[in-house]
DNA sequence: CCGGTAAGTAAGCATTGCTAACATGCCGGT
DNA sequence: ACCGGCATGTTAGCAATGCTTACTTACCGG
């Protein structure tokens, strides 16, 4: 298990094999069967181990006594370094419908809601433009995930990218977005 | 060739096999091998169509004739409608490095240089906040690609997305980027 | 001490990507 | 009209893969 873990991240999903990975760990091309019925099973339990680990890192950018803006420029470059340092697993994440916590917004519900409150509130206050606050929230993770996302796609000018850079780049493009582009 | 195209389309990259295909077009296993040295060297024939094709639709959005504001607008529809009418072809396309245009930024250099030189120009006139203009343009691309992704990546609040649902969710989201969401 | 269970093994099946080695049919030049 | 070449197909077979079956172990609790 910790053997796939290892593979699947230095390696990618695809190239995972069973047999090779009873080859690595020394066990013969059966014995994984043991312990998990199905291929299937055993990239879901690698990518919930993922998920968790996303989770934790998440939780930890989330200091509940910052602003709630804060927190949310936080989670969002959280998101964004895990899937510059470990693309191969967020790929998988992304890829296995039954692993929960597969994207931001549905990695916890109630930082969700905190972030929608907070919507409702500037908007009540003014200070944010009378759209539908999912809509809002829908669109921050739409930025949030196609950063993610166009680090793990090796898209040509974020390939490759340190964790250091992806930080500054999620901050700058979070930022970018709370005071809009303006070309209207 | 077409049968490629057609399974991939339907059933995704990971359920088409050679032999199926073989199966699927009435000829023998070994047939395919004669028009494609490879099973990547298909897929990749395959990605290549569906990138044409992507760059066919953007090219029609794209009217010279409006103003770089408006056909950006368009491109960015096109790209996630796209996405949700195709999300098979789509994951194809960026799980193909070799094929140019996976990405809207690549898909044609003129637009992009379009693009920047109109953020320089209202920077000029003050309208838009002094970032780097490859920083917004590289923001606008990965709300555009996030969205995409998401929709392909089956994110629960915006799978199975219509076609035009997905045009309405484009066109509120860059609405949005440009306003900003003001959370600051 | 012994019986059940978790863990591993060897052998084998169907399927897959891919490679020969051999057939066939069409097409243009002499 | 013929015939040589080439595009396209075929069958048979190889190694690797996912997965199953039937069999050993080895360990642990009553």
């Amino acid at each position: 298990m910790e053997t796939a873990f290892r593979l699947v991240d230095s390696e990618g999903v695809e190239a995972l094999s069973m047999r090779a990975l009873a080859r690595e760990a020394g066990v013969s091309s059966a014995a994984p069967f043991r312990h998990f019925a199905d291929k299937q099973l055993l990239l879901q339990a690698v990518a919930e181990k993922a998920s968790t680990e996303l989770q934790r890192k998440l939780d930890e950018a989330s200091d509940d006594r910052q602003d709630a803006l804060t927190q949310f420029r936080a989670i969002t470059v959280a998101y964004v370094r895990f899937a510059a340092e470990h693309p191969r697993l967020f790929q998988l994440l992304q890829q296995t419908p039954s692993v929960s916590g597969a994207f931001l917004g549905e990695l916890n519900d109630e930082r969700r809601l905190k972030l929608i409150a907070l919507i409702y509130e500037g908007q009540n206050a003014g200070l944010i433009p009378d759209a539908d606050p999912e809509l809002i929230a829908l669109s921050s993770e739409a930025l949030t995930h196609g950063l993610a996302r166009m680090i793990v796609d090796r898209h040509p000018r974020v390939r490759d990218l340190s964790s250091e850079d992806a930080r500054k780049l999620a901050l700058a493009a979070t930022q970018l977005l709370q005071t809009g582009i303006g070309l209207s």
